[in-house]
RNA sequence: CGGGGUGUAGCGCAGUCCGGUCUAGCGCGCCUGGUUCGGGACCAGGAGGUCGGAGGUUCAAAUCCUCUCACCCCGACCA
């Protein structure tokens, strides 16, 4: 069927390479570690943009630029931050055909220069809460890197937010968290387990962080998006306070929280198959494209002035018509089904005749012959349906993955086979997770919201625990 | 940075072990013309290559030697 798409059975992750190039969402460029995004990726990360952008403006958030250099200096005003980040960096060290009398580094993340001009900005309560939120790129040089996985350099958004109270700057951190699970569920159909950070897994520089973690086709877990509490660790490092409604000068509280292209690359892993892409139908920037069938130029002529009058009302972005003469039908089927359009309608002289078409949707191959009269209807409903079934067999996937282990020496065992494992584990003891992945290459990848109360000994230490954390391999 | 692999036309590959038949070939794609068109059409003609790079051995190098670069996969770091 696919040309060239190695099947995800044989190697998997040679598979999501082959979806991401034969799809021309990515190439790769003469920079090591760097991509080029292709239309057909960028499209859907501007789908991301446009939901998320809203999500955060109606969440009271307003957009903002701040630069991409950061003097060094900068970046070594907050310890764990340094230690965190100043491996990865990218420096500058000339301009202008000098070096620079303090190297500048390239963002990595934008706390530090943020930080150091919010403390103009913030003097009093009523400038709080600040709740700013910016589109980037930035640059961590990694040692290895993945197609929209983990480039060198990468797109995002990272909002930073100042508020009053510790209570106010963890409200915003979990409603952020949770502003990315209502998008991973309902825009990218990609179901994911919400929570926790340990210490181990935490951003450096924040007290706590939350996450969403999402569950690939191969069973591994993928950090989908971060919304951290920084307390006031930043505006200690930069002396950011105001002066309260009580007359004392305090310390302001920070959140940030960002999410990346890596959603792409989430979306593939999570939906597509061994044809190639699948896009859910919210995320596509073409949710409709009409392949006409002729033969002869009248045909042609007659079919195409159907599909236009078929369409008629959509809006131009909506579908596409595929009248390029130099490809068959099957051709273009083939090669929409590798790029995801969602739903394809044939369009043929016997169609015309019984006024109707083939409609085709990408998620499971189905075909049906619709009337022209009931077609709008039938769409828009395939779509949302789409949109709903990509969700449920994603969900569907994710708990028939998720393990609850009690013993060690079956967690071992059975943990590099990929799923999510409920375990007992003294996340508390930073030794506990770094044994536990020196072992077997995994970690906990969040310590869930709804976890219950359960009580039961580390499966490593033995310690009591109250709880189950969640712990996978991961990406 | 370790381990493995690959670099030959836009893509996928053969040729490399055992140097000469390679003035480098095949499939796909591309260009021209015609016939086709309901699941990746067919015929005919054509364009396209510093064989990753540098050095060496040789009468002769895609092929042997040395060095080097890039990329991919698997680990250690991470959104």
């Amino acid at each position: 069927m696919s040309k060239g798409i190695t099947k995800r059975s044989d190697d998997y992750s040679q598979w999501y390479l082959d979806v991401v190039l034969k799809a021309e969402m990515a190439d790769y460029s003469p920079v090591r570690g760097c991509m080029v995004i292709r239309p057909t990726g960028y499209g859907i990360w501007e789908k991301i943009q446009q939901q998320l952008d809203r999500m955060f403006k109606e969440t009271g958030h307003v957009n903002a630029y701040f630069p991409m250099f950061i003097p060094e200096s900068f970046l070594q005003k907050e310890a764990e931050h340094v230690e965190g980040f100043a491996p990865e960096c990218a420096m500058v060290t000339h301009g202008g055909g000098k070096k620079l009398e303090e190297p500048l580094a390239i963002r990595p993340t934008s706390e530090t220069i943020i930080w150091s001009t919010y403390k103009n900005w913030i003097s009093s309560h009523r400038d709080l809460p600040l709740l700013i939120n910016q589109w980037a790129n930035v640059c961590r040089w990694e040692m290895r890197t993945r197609l929209f996985l983990r480039t060198t350099e990468f797109l995002w958004q990272e909002g930073h937010t100042a508020h009053a109270t510790h209570e106010e700057a963890e409200e915003e951190t979990f409603k952020m968290v949770n502003v990315y699970r209502d998008f991973a569920e309902n825009y990218m159909a990609m179901p994911v387990l919400v929570g926790r950070k340990t210490e181990a897994e935490k951003f450096a520089g924040a007290e706590h962080t939350y996450c969403i973690e999402a569950m690939m086709q191969d069973g591994k877990a993928l950090q989908a998006g971060t919304s951290h509490h920084l307390g006031q660790k930043f505006a200690q490092a930069f002396d950011v306070k105001f002066q309260d409604k009580d007359g004392e000068l305090k310390y302001v509280q920070a959140s940030s929280w960002g999410v990346s292209t890596r959603l792409v690359g989430g979306m593939v892993m999570t939906h597509s198959d061994d044809n190639g892409l699948v896009v859910p139908p919210r995320l596509a920037p073409t949710p409709v494209v009409f392949v006409p069938i002729y033969r002869k130029d009248e045909e042609r002529a007659l079919v195409l002035e159907k599909a236009e009058a078929l369409a008629a009302g959509w809006d131009k972005l909506f579908y596409k018509i595929d009248d390029r003469d130099q490809y068959k039908p099957g051709y273009k089927f083939a090669e929409w089904e590798l790029k995801g359009i969602p739903v394809r309608i044939e369009i043929g002289p016997r169609d015309v005749a019984s006024d109707s078409v083939v409609v085709v949707r990408r998620d499971t191959g189905e075909k049906e012959s619709v009337s022209a009269e009931a077609l709008h209807g039938h769409v828009e409903t395939l779509l949302e349906n789409m949109q709903a079934d990509m969700f449920a067999r994603a969900k569907k996937r994710m708990e028939e993955n998720t393990f609850t282990v009690d013993s060690y020496e079956e967690y071992k065992e059975r943990v590099a086979d990929g799923g999510f494992y409920r375990v007992f584990l003294d996340h508390a003891n930073p030794e506990v997770e770094q044994q536990m992945q020196e072992d077997t290459r995994s970690t906990i990848r969040c310590i869930p919201f709804d976890a219950p109360e359960e009580s039961g000994p580390c499966m490593i230490t033995g310690a009591p625990c109250s709880y189950r954390v969640v712990a996978a391999q991961s990406y």
